[in-house]
DNA sequence: GCCCCCGTAAACAATA
DNA sequence: TTATTGTTTACGGGGG
């Protein structure tokens, strides 16, 4: 008879629910103002460069001693042979034979690096060309200033040797005080050197092209300190960019830059988050090749072909037609040395931009966990996307919770039914983080009618784990529970349990979001209420739903593209919605053969068409014909008897579907309301 | 400022 | 009797 259902209505007065929100509310008000960066702080940066300059300094000290030391023998050596004495010292020359370089002039002479040096270097920080020519230009200004300063060196050595002279020829005076001098000296320039040096990093760093990462410090910080050939520089300027003259087929001195051996990315940097996301990045990279193919050869849009524009890097030769581009695509940039060492840096960008966006997610994370959660609840970290690779399920989280038809269950296949461009609209945007923290006001798959399942299943795991609020409106949510379940219909139990299984965020103050749902479906025609003999369910007159939010979409050319664009790409759609169009085709209660290919294209036909008639803008709450050819509306559902097998119970409803609905977890759920209710 | 939508709260009745 | 389910009303906030 009584059906599970948290025990929640006792202790949870609306004054104290309303006083947690808004101190929640006042909790994520309070963002941290300094975000803990991940870069090296100037201050770090001017730490190691002292350091290192202390380093060199006790080096150009030792050898300046010994110099000068050799220098005044060598001095000694010329007066007494002008003297006409005969005093050898033999060993001191073959000691000391080629030291007229000092060290310190030796450090700042621009090092020449290796060609693997350099694609270390690239690796680390990939750099656009322009940042490369940036880059160019800012080396070719500290060889200037260096030189400046090691032609400033050696006039002051010839000082310092003329000084020598006269003192030796105004008789021999304290050598403590020469060297105390000439020490004075270097400390002077090698401030001056770092800096320049620390102006050089500093500008880089100002200008985003050096980003020093922990544990990266060891070769960047060095080979900038260092300072690059920009002849290297330029050779690779030249590998990379557009050397047509270059193109002679054979690998002439391309090193290092074969995409036929394709170097394995030997990044230590990037294989600290191979744990977090390793996979995610091989199979987005994976993921990239696949689209690519598929572009070239089923779409007239190509990602290297945009506004008549091709846009291999560096290329921007217009077209006025796709054929003209593609056989440019194939004479221009085909498989040669220069192509694939372009494709290869756009390799270490789309990399590096990846472990950018996985540290930004991180980052994001973090800023929602510690907005969000508990800090006495320790919870998986759960990210959107499905950054999580492996997922540790809390216990309040449904262990196995195999999910509903199309949704990615397995963590090892995370973004395996998405398409770039579904991910694009559907990622947490900061807009839809902001819905999600606070009231839950216009949700987005009302306001522009889209369907909220591809953002449900991109970000299943993260709505399960974290407790932010979905950015959907609670009709929105009962809708996609119900047209998740096998029979299109649930009770009003099922459909709390879907909430907190579903949702993190719904396993808390449950008497609040459930006397919502109740409100939700008697108040909404699109909610129909279906007796049964042992109770009744609760299904979804899509019809209905869609003349619920009549509003127009066609405010936004984007959103419109991006809705449509989201629509013209089946895999990105739930087999909710397409269970949810197929519903207006045939009969309820049929379990339809949902995923077909016909079935998907059918499904966006007609939520295109839906949408069109969207843009005439149905009156709101009339019962005027949608514009398009009336389906039987649904309404008769009620008076249809059931089979009895059918919803008998949450039992019998989980034996048709892949996803069990482990009613446990959903006293484990009732039970943590409880104690969170009581907080 | 008005209207609509949504979320929330609450009262109330029916029912198991 | 109690908990659940379902209906309805009221109110405030956000947004067009």
């Amino acid at each position: 008879m009584m059906q599970e259902s948290g025990t929640e209505a006792a202790s949870n007065g609306p004054a104290s629910q309303n006083r947690a929100a808004s101190v929640e509310d006042g909790a994520r008000d309070a963002r941290p103002k300094s975000a803990t960066s991940v870069d090296v702080t100037a201050a770090d940066l001017i730490h190691l460069q002292q350091q290192q300059a202390l380093q060199v300094a006790r080096q150009i000290l030792l050898q300046q001693q010994q110099q000068q030391q050799h220098q005044q023998q060598q001095q000694q050596q010329q007066l007494q042979l002008q003297q006409g004495t005969d005093l050898k010292s033999p060993k001191d020359n073959e000691n000391q034979p080629s030291l007229q370089v000092p060290v310190s002039v030796a450090m700042m002479t621009p090092q020449v690096i290796t060609p693997q040096q350099m694609q270390q270097i690239l690796q680390q920080q990939v750099l656009s060309p322009q940042q490369l020519q940036v880059l160019l230009q800012q080396q070719q200004a500290l060889m200037l200033q260096q030189q400046q300063i090691q032609e400033f060196y050696k006039k002051q050595q010839e000082q310092l040797h003329l000084q020598l002279l006269q003192q030796q020829h105004a008789g021999k005076q304290s050598k403590e005080q020469q060297q105390q001098a000439q020490q004075l000296a270097f400390q002077q320039q090698l401030m001056q050197v770092q800096q320049l040096q620390q102006q050089h990093l500093l500008n880089l760093q100002r200008q985003g092209l050096l980003t020093i990462q922990p544990g990266q410090t060891a070769l960047p910080l060095h080979s900038l300190t260092q300072g690059i050939n920009p002849a290297e520089l330029q050779q690779l300027w030249k590998e990379v960019t557009n050397l047509k003259e270059e193109n002679s087929g054979n690998s002439n001195g391309r090193r290092g830059l074969d995409l036929s051996s394709p170097q394995p990315p030997k990044k230590p940097l990037l294989n600290q988050h191979a744990s977090t996301n390793g996979q995610y990045m091989s199979h987005s990279l994976k993921r990239e090749g696949s689209t690519l193919d598929d572009y070239q050869h089923s779409h007239h849009s190509h990602p290297l072909y945009g506004h008549g524009v091709c846009k291999w890097p560096g290329c921007e030769a217009v077209f006025e037609d796709f054929q003209s581009f593609l056989k440019h695509l194939n004479n221009e940039h085909a498989l040669d040395d220069r192509s694939t060492a372009q494709c290869r840096v756009q390799m270490q960008v789309v990399q590096q931009l990846e472990l950018q966006l996985a540290k930004d997610k991180e980052r994001l994370q973090a800023m929602m966990t510690h907005l969000h959660v508990k800090s006495t609840e320790p919870k998986p970290t759960p990210q959107p996307l499905n950054l999580v690779s492996s997922v540790t399920l809390s216990k309040t989280a449904p262990p196995e919770a195999s999910p509903p038809l199309s949704l990615p269950q397995t963590p090892t296949t995370p973004t395996a039914p998405l398409t770039p461009l579904s991910q694009a609209h559907s990622v947490i945007t900061p807009n839809s983080l902001h819905h999600s923290v606070g009231p839950m006001r216009r949700r987005y798959s009302d306001k522009y009618n889209m369907p909220i399942s591809p953002d449900i299943v991109q970000n299943k795991e993260f709505y399960m784990n974290a407790e932010v609020r979905p950015p959907f409106t609670y009709a929105s949510l009962i809708r996609q529970g119900i047209l998740e379940s096998p029979e299109k219909q649930l009770t009003l139990n099922e459909i709390y349990n879907w909430f907190t299984r579903m949702f993190a965020y719904f396993r808390r103050n449950a008497a609040t979001w459930k006397n919502a749902v109740r409100h939700n479906l008697s108040l909404h025609k699109c909610f129909v209420r279906v007796e049964n003999v042992k109770g009744a369910v609760w299904t979804v007159d899509e019809l209905e739903f869609q003349k619920r939010r009549p509003q127009k979409i066609t405010g936004s050319p984007a959103l419109v593209k991006n809705i449509q664009t989201s629509l013209g790409y089946g895999p990105a759609l739930s087999a909710a919605f397409q269970a949810s169009m197929a519903e207006n085709n045939i009969p309820l209660y049929t379990t339809a053969s949902i995923g077909s290919p016909t079935l998907n294209s059918l499904a966006n036909a007609i939520r295109e068409e839906m949408i069109g008639a969207m843009d005439h803008g149905n009156s709101n709450g009339s019962d005027s014909s949608p514009g398009r050819s009336p389906l039987p509306a649904m309404h008769h559902i009620k008076e249809e008897p059931l089979d009895p097998e059918d919803h008998e119970g949450p039992l019998s409803l989980v034996t048709m579907a892949n996803h069990s609905p482990d009613f446990d977890h959903h006293r484990d759920y009732d039970d943590d309301q409880g104690h969170d209710d009581m907080l």
